[in-house]
DNA sequence: GCCAACGTTGGC
DNA sequence: GCCAACGTTGGC
Protein backbone atom coordinates (compact mmCIF):
# COMPACT_ATOMS: atom_id res chain seq x y z
CA UNK A 1 0.00 0.00 0.00
CA UNK A 2 1.05 3.73 -1.05
CA UNK A 3 0.80 7.21 0.26
CA UNK A 4 -0.32 10.16 -1.68
CA UNK A 5 -1.09 13.56 -1.98
CA UNK A 6 -3.55 14.82 -4.09
CA UNK A 7 -3.56 18.70 -4.42
CA UNK A 8 -7.06 20.66 -5.36
CA UNK A 9 -8.25 24.20 -5.21
CA UNK A 10 -11.19 23.77 -2.54
CA UNK A 11 -12.88 26.47 -4.60
CA UNK A 12 -13.09 23.69 -7.43
CA UNK A 13 -13.18 20.55 -5.19
CA UNK A 14 -12.64 20.60 -1.45
CA UNK A 15 -12.55 17.82 1.47
CA UNK A 16 -15.92 19.03 2.29
CA UNK A 17 -17.08 18.84 -1.36
CA UNK A 18 -15.81 15.09 -1.26
CA UNK A 19 -17.27 14.07 2.10
CA UNK A 20 -20.56 15.29 0.70
CA UNK A 21 -19.89 12.60 -2.61
CA UNK A 22 -18.61 10.20 -0.47
CA UNK A 23 -16.62 9.07 -3.19
CA UNK A 24 -15.29 10.86 -6.57
CA UNK A 25 -13.47 10.46 -10.02
CA UNK A 26 -10.14 12.11 -9.54
CA UNK A 27 -10.72 13.30 -13.46
CA UNK A 28 -8.76 16.15 -15.01
CA UNK A 29 -5.23 15.49 -14.59
CA UNK A 30 -3.34 16.17 -17.24
CA UNK A 31 0.36 16.05 -16.40
CA UNK A 32 2.26 13.26 -17.67
CA UNK A 33 4.22 12.86 -14.25
CA UNK A 34 0.86 13.44 -12.21
CA UNK A 35 -0.85 10.61 -14.89
CA UNK A 36 2.04 8.13 -14.10
CA UNK A 37 1.73 8.09 -10.34
CA UNK A 38 -2.06 7.63 -11.28
CA UNK A 39 -1.47 5.15 -13.20
CA UNK A 40 0.86 3.20 -10.27
CA UNK A 41 -2.03 3.32 -7.68
CA UNK A 42 -3.74 0.96 -6.10
CA UNK A 43 -7.27 0.43 -4.74
CA UNK A 44 -6.36 0.72 -0.52
CA UNK A 45 -3.85 3.31 -1.34
CA UNK A 46 -4.00 6.39 1.16
CA UNK A 47 -4.48 10.02 0.56
CA UNK A 48 -3.81 13.08 1.95
CA UNK A 49 -6.20 15.71 0.38
CA UNK A 50 -3.91 19.13 0.33
CA UNK A 51 -6.48 22.43 -0.42
CA UNK A 52 -3.98 24.81 -3.03
CA UNK A 53 -4.54 28.40 -3.98
CA UNK A 54 -5.94 29.30 -0.47
CA UNK A 55 -4.64 31.22 2.96
CA UNK A 56 -3.29 29.08 4.34
CA UNK A 57 -2.28 26.17 1.39
CA UNK A 58 -1.88 22.84 3.78
CA UNK A 59 -3.29 19.28 4.05
CA UNK A 60 -7.34 19.16 5.13
CA UNK A 61 -7.67 15.65 5.74
CA UNK A 62 -7.03 12.28 4.36
CA UNK A 63 -8.92 10.38 1.57
CA UNK A 64 -8.26 6.85 0.28
CA UNK A 65 -7.99 5.20 -3.78
CA UNK A 66 -10.65 3.17 -4.25
CA UNK A 67 -10.36 1.77 -8.00
CA UNK A 68 -8.16 0.55 -10.19
CA UNK A 69 -6.88 3.29 -12.85
CA UNK A 70 -8.85 3.67 -15.68
CA UNK A 71 -9.23 6.21 -18.56
CA UNK A 72 -10.42 9.46 -17.95
CA UNK A 73 -13.62 10.29 -19.39
CA UNK A 74 -13.59 13.85 -19.59
CA UNK A 75 -10.52 13.87 -22.09
CA UNK A 76 -12.94 12.12 -24.59
CA UNK A 77 -15.98 15.06 -23.53
CA UNK A 78 -16.00 17.74 -26.15
CA UNK A 79 -17.91 19.53 -23.56
CA UNK A 80 -15.95 18.85 -20.36
CA UNK A 81 -13.57 21.64 -19.60
CA UNK A 82 -10.58 19.19 -19.81
CA UNK A 83 -11.83 17.79 -23.00
CA UNK A 84 -7.90 16.66 -24.66
CA UNK A 85 -8.41 17.11 -28.90
CA UNK A 86 -5.71 14.76 -28.77
CA UNK A 87 -7.27 11.78 -26.80
CA UNK A 88 -8.85 8.84 -28.86
CA UNK A 89 -10.72 5.65 -27.66
CA UNK A 90 -7.96 3.90 -29.24
CA UNK A 91 -5.35 6.53 -27.53
CA UNK A 92 -6.52 7.38 -24.12
CA UNK A 93 -3.64 9.69 -22.70
CA UNK A 94 -4.96 10.19 -19.44
CA UNK A 95 -6.10 8.03 -16.64
CA UNK A 96 -7.82 8.50 -12.91
CA UNK A 97 -8.97 6.74 -10.17
CA UNK A 98 -11.96 6.70 -8.13
CA UNK A 99 -11.32 8.38 -4.29
CA UNK A 100 -13.36 8.18 -1.42
CA UNK A 101 -13.85 10.53 1.71
CA UNK A 102 -11.60 9.25 4.52
CA UNK A 103 -11.55 11.80 7.82
CA UNK A 104 -10.75 15.62 8.36
CA UNK A 105 -8.30 16.87 10.11
CA UNK A 106 -8.80 18.24 13.68
CA UNK A 107 -6.01 20.59 13.44
CA UNK A 108 -5.25 21.68 9.27
CA UNK A 109 -1.69 20.73 8.68
CA UNK A 110 -0.29 24.19 6.66
CA UNK A 111 1.86 24.00 4.04
CA UNK A 112 4.43 26.66 6.46
CA UNK A 113 4.30 23.67 9.14
CA UNK A 114 5.22 21.24 6.77
CA UNK A 115 8.48 23.20 5.63
CA UNK A 116 9.54 24.50 9.13
CA UNK A 117 8.93 20.62 10.59
CA UNK A 118 12.58 18.95 10.99
CA UNK A 119 11.70 16.02 9.35
CA UNK A 120 9.45 16.85 6.51
CA UNK A 121 11.34 19.00 4.47
CA UNK A 122 11.93 16.60 2.08
CA UNK A 123 8.44 16.29 1.01
CA UNK A 124 8.10 17.17 -2.72
CA UNK A 125 4.66 19.15 -1.99
CA UNK A 126 7.52 21.71 -0.08
CA UNK A 127 9.68 22.59 -2.83
CA UNK A 128 9.35 25.45 -4.65
CA UNK A 129 8.16 25.40 -7.69
CA UNK A 130 6.23 22.50 -7.42
CA UNK A 131 3.33 22.08 -9.27
CA UNK A 132 2.38 18.33 -9.15
CA UNK A 133 -1.23 18.14 -8.36
CA UNK A 134 -0.35 14.05 -7.13
CA UNK A 135 3.38 13.78 -5.39
CA UNK A 136 4.08 10.51 -3.39
CA UNK A 137 4.56 10.71 0.29
CA UNK A 138 7.10 8.64 2.13
CA UNK A 139 5.47 6.35 5.34
CA UNK A 140 7.45 8.60 7.84
CA UNK A 141 6.46 11.56 6.50
CA UNK A 142 2.63 9.84 6.34
CA UNK A 143 3.09 9.01 9.82
CA UNK A 144 4.41 12.56 11.03
CA UNK A 145 1.53 14.83 9.46
CA UNK A 146 -0.98 12.16 10.81
CA UNK A 147 -0.02 13.08 14.05
CA UNK A 148 -0.19 16.57 13.50
CA UNK A 149 -3.16 16.70 12.08
CA UNK A 150 -4.99 14.55 14.84
CA UNK A 151 -3.47 16.60 17.51
CA UNK A 152 -2.17 14.84 20.85
C1' DG B 1 -4.02 39.95 -8.67
C1' DC B 2 0.95 39.34 -9.45
C1' DC B 3 4.47 36.81 -11.22
C1' DA B 4 8.15 33.09 -10.81
C1' DA B 5 8.46 28.49 -11.96
C1' DC B 6 7.47 25.05 -14.84
C1' DG B 7 5.41 22.09 -18.76
C1' DT B 8 4.00 21.98 -23.48
C1' DT B 9 3.89 23.36 -28.19
C1' DG B 10 5.49 24.09 -32.66
C1' DG B 11 8.53 26.40 -36.12
C1' DC B 12 12.77 25.69 -37.82
C1' DG C 1 16.18 18.08 -31.40
C1' DC C 2 16.50 22.94 -29.99
C1' DC C 3 14.40 26.58 -27.82
C1' DA C 4 11.29 30.77 -27.87
C1' DA C 5 6.72 31.56 -27.02
C1' DC C 6 2.93 30.54 -24.63
C1' DG C 7 -0.28 28.71 -21.01
C1' DT C 8 -0.91 27.16 -16.33
C1' DT C 9 -0.03 26.60 -11.47
C1' DG C 10 0.06 28.17 -6.91
C1' DG C 11 2.36 30.79 -3.07
C1' DC C 12 2.34 35.18 -1.74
Amino acid sequence: MAYWLFKSEPDTFSLDDLQKLGHSPWDGVRNYQARNYLRSMKPGDQGFFYHSRVDPPGIAGLCKVISQPYADPTALDPKSKYFDEKSTPDNQRWSLVEVAYAEHFAHFVTLEQLRTHPNLGKMLVTRKGNRLSITPVEPDEWNIVLQLGRGK
